[in-house]
RNA sequence: UGCUCCAUAGUUCAACUGGCAGAACGCGCGGCUGUUAACCGCGAAGUUGUAGGUUCAAAUCCUACUGGGGCAGCCA
């Protein structure tokens, strides 16, 4: 039977008949015989592979061997006589499935910058680098379901064809089936999408949040993980085009619950990661971001410092530092303020509350008895070093009459939102959600500085050859 | 989208102020009794991103285009 390496390299111990499967990273030939190193995807380190002239073929299946090869072994599992390694396979017998010619094989032993990985992302993923950054951001999906399935979250399909255009949250990607090279035209020479597929034109969906606040109107507690899509032309190594979003929602919840849940949620990440999968973090900290193993102790161990917008102002204001940007209430906090409270004042993530509602989303839940020109939300933006906002969510307005000014003063159309308004109208609760980038987690998580280093196809302007 | 930097061997980079295009790694061949992204020797490998221009002479200076990096905006 076929054995996964990790396994093989966890138990440590000699063995009878082993086989294992995977791709060739190295050779190392000698006079006598001949060393590879195998690797499976199962773990960073390989396994190494003791070949010697009695195998069957022995020249000819060396000949084949190079880096990128595909092979089958099987021998003993022995207690290694050097240094570097526990154990090794001394092989009785060798497969080799595919060759990979050593004169066109684009990868080479040795690192290749991440920018040429991307030109070849249908082989960048047989990399140290790039197998650990998929491995944890595997664990980190799997620890995002454990999290919330042990708190009796439902997880909820969200749809990814969306007609609903309202939500504010950026440019975004038309879906049609009508014909390009013959669109129909309205009498006002503008697109006629009622003879579209959906009667109506249709979007790939932004968020997942107004429809998770629909379900937790009836589950109390409710989580979307999945795809989200931006048109924005943004060149940065911050976005996408295309990533995956977490969204929990809860009835009965206001911004502190809120809080609680997103703090306690990040530090279940990095708890479960760390478990499962020390070697490649100790690998990102060696190698990528030597303080990626600090910081994951970071957030597990302290508490997140929470202050309102009002105080993070006063604070910039005070800062010894000249800002880019300028700095006064009312005024968005910049890339370059929300980097200096995280990676300067606080050195870990805070989260900072009660935004200015002339700067955040209609939905978001208006705080009471504030004079006209000092109105704010109940929103929350949890801030990390070097990645900046990674948590963005709020206590949802729960309210009928005040919903509704918001969406009309945002210039929103109200009558589109009418399902969204009845769930003020029928049986409305407090409830609280947020909203986290699934490919700035793993870049926090792993130092990662390009989020297309983060996810195996990634798309963004320009970009969508894989 | 704006600002800025960059594009030279398969890869990562050199080439001073315009004057014969180089190194390392990788690859090939040879050597090596246990290697560790091995080591030692030899070798092949280039229309300097594309199109124009200036010049006796352009990788180097100018223009446009294409692609990429960083920062910013938009945001997650």
């Amino acid at each position: 039977m076929t054995s996964r390496i990790i396994d093989l390299l966890r138990v440590g111990q000699p063995a009878q008949n082993v086989t294992v499967q995977g791709w060739v990273r190295t050779k190392r030939e000698q006079k006598e015989f001949c060393f590879i190193e195998v690797n499976d995807g199962s773990s960073l380190v390989g396994l190494q592979a003791i070949l010697s002239p009695d195998l069957p073929d022995y020249a000819n299946q060396i000949k084949r061997l190079s880096t990128g090869a595909s092979v089958e072994i099987s021998g003993s599992l022995v207690e290694s006589p050097a240094k570097g390694q526990r154990i090794e396979l001394q092989a009785s017998q060798i497969t080799v499935y595919g060759e990979a010619n050593p004169e066109t094989y684009p990868l080479q032993k040795k690192r290749h910058s991440f920018e040429f990985l991307r030109e070849i992302a249908h082989l960048r993923a047989r990399t140290n680098t790039m197998g650990a950054v998929f491995r944890v951001r595997n664990a980190c999906a799997n620890a995002v379901h454990q999290f919330f399935q042990d708190r009796g979250f439902l997880w909820m399909h969200t749809p990814i064809i969306s007609a609903n255009d309202c939500e504010g949250a950026g440019e975004l990607f038309t879906v049609t089936g009508l014909d390009l090279k013959n669109i129909p035209k309205t009498a006002a020479a503008e697109i006629d999408y009622s003879q579209d597929f959906f009667g109506r034109r249709a979007f790939l969906t932004v968020s997942g949040q107004l429809e998770a606040e629909i379900m937790a109107m009836a589950f109390t507690n409710v989580y979307t993980f999945g795809p989200t899509f931006r048109a924005e032309n943004s060149n940065t190594s911050r976005h996408l085009a295309e990533f995956w979003m977490i969204e929990p929602e809860m009835a009965f919840c206001n911004l502190d619950g809120n809080m609680d849940l997103a703090e306690a949620f990040l530090k279940h990440i990095f708890k479960s990661v760390l478990e499962a999968c020390p070697e490649d973090l100790e690998f990102f900290n060696q190698r990528i971001d030597n303080t990626v193993l600090a910081t994951a102790e970071n957030i597990i161990s302290s508490d997140f410092p929470r202050i309102t917008y009002t105080e993070a102002v006063s604070l910039l204001e005070k800062a010894d530092r000249k800002f880019e940007f300028p700095v006064a209430w009312g005024l968005d906090l910049q890339s370059e303020h929300e980097r200096y409270l995280a990676e300067e004042l606080f050195k870990k993530p805070l989260i900072v509350t009660d935004y200015p509602s002339a700067i955040k989303a209609f939905y978001m839940r208006q705080n009471d008895g504030e004079p006209d020109d000092r109105k704010t939300v109940r929103a929350m933006d949890i801030l990390a070093p070097k990645i900046g906002e990674i948590v963005g969510g709020s206590q949802r307005e729960e309210r009928l009459e005040p919903l509704e000014q918001r969406i009309q003063q945002a210039g929103l159309p109200v009558e589109e939102l009418w399902w969204y308004l009845d769930l003020r109208r029928y049986g409305t609760v407090p409830h609280a959600g947020f909203g986290l980038g699934f490919e700035r987690l793993v870049q926090f998580m792993t130092g990662m500085t390009n989020i297309r280093d983060v996810i195996p196809f990634p798309r963004s302007p320009l970009n969508a050859e894989f």
